[in-house]
DNA sequence: CACAAATAAGACTGATTTATCCGAAATATA
DNA sequence: TATATTTCGGATAAATCAGTCTTATTTGTG
């Protein structure tokens, strides 16, 4: 489908912002995110485990266990989450698919593409999870909270 | 594998890009496409197609036929490849994926995204396929020309 | 007309992504 | 210790995307 994030991303995106909107050091399990986010439990379990493997993640077993992030919300941006599900192969592949084309061996259109390029690197390690959680709380709106949360 | 282009929408680009390189109302077979470009024949086929249905192309059949742009490439964005090949759903589609999040009724991190969706689709529809053209023709190392053509 | 070369179209196969299922290991609690 | 609840990990199934194959239709040329 193209151009925007592959589904488990986009879930892996949406589990974060919703454990970064928990109080701080709390365990949320793989069933309570799932009820809220309307995300198929299982699939939500293996990227939850990714995530932990990768180490944005802590996970504890057993009763009371669960899932919270491994840092602060300020210092996980949108990058590392994209780099720990779908690699970041993007950066510096040829938009128009030449096998051939790279930085020191440009294709014809590479230097057009490039500032795009850059503009959504730069977007994707500039924002933090902070950001967009205190995004989500200051909209006191029914449907922001509900959104944010599901 | 997300942000970026199906194979099936690049395979498109470059083949645009090739009949954009040609004298203007000459005829090119899928053959001689799939043969520069090395893309799967009947895959290609089928994108050609596709793009022939859109009304980016015009077909003729029979020998001698083959394939050429049904307009000036200046009037052929990047948009209209994508268009017709992936469908643009990701101009209005959440980028966390909230199945009910739309510009009327955002997410909180919708705004926040909104920028970089308006960069993309702005340099989608600003570029066209004669600029894209015109690099690759002024570019006259063998390496450009070669990618640019294969 | 007969033939060859090209596009058109649909069925089919394989790979990747998405989603499900099941059993094992860990752990809080009674 | 027994049990319930949770994550962990591998196997499997379904859906989508990529690529292949076959046949029909069109059309220029001898």
């Amino acid at each position: 489908m193209g151009l925007i994030f592959s589904r488990q991303c986009e879930y892996a995106l949406q589990s974060v912002l919703y454990l970064a909107l928990q109080p701080k050091g709390e365990l949320v399990s793989a069933k309570e995110l799932t009820k809220h986010l309307s995300i198929p439990y299982h699939f939500l379990a293996k990227i939850l485990q990714t995530l932990s493997r990768k180490g944005l993640l802590v996970s504890s077993r057993g009763p009371t266990g669960g899932f919270m992030l491994s840092m602060p919300p300020r210092d996980i941006t949108l990058f590392h989450i994209i780099e720990a599900i779908d690699g970041i192969d993007f950066t510096n592949k040829c938009v128009l698919g030449y096998r051939r084309c790279s930085a020191n061996s440009p294709c014809a259109t590479h230097d057009e593409w490039a500032s795009v390029r850059e503009a959504i690197y730069q977007m994707l390690i500039s924002k933090n999870i902070e950001t967009l959680a205190e995004a989500a709380r200051e909209c006191q709106s029914v449907q922001c909270v509900t959104q944010a949360l599901a």
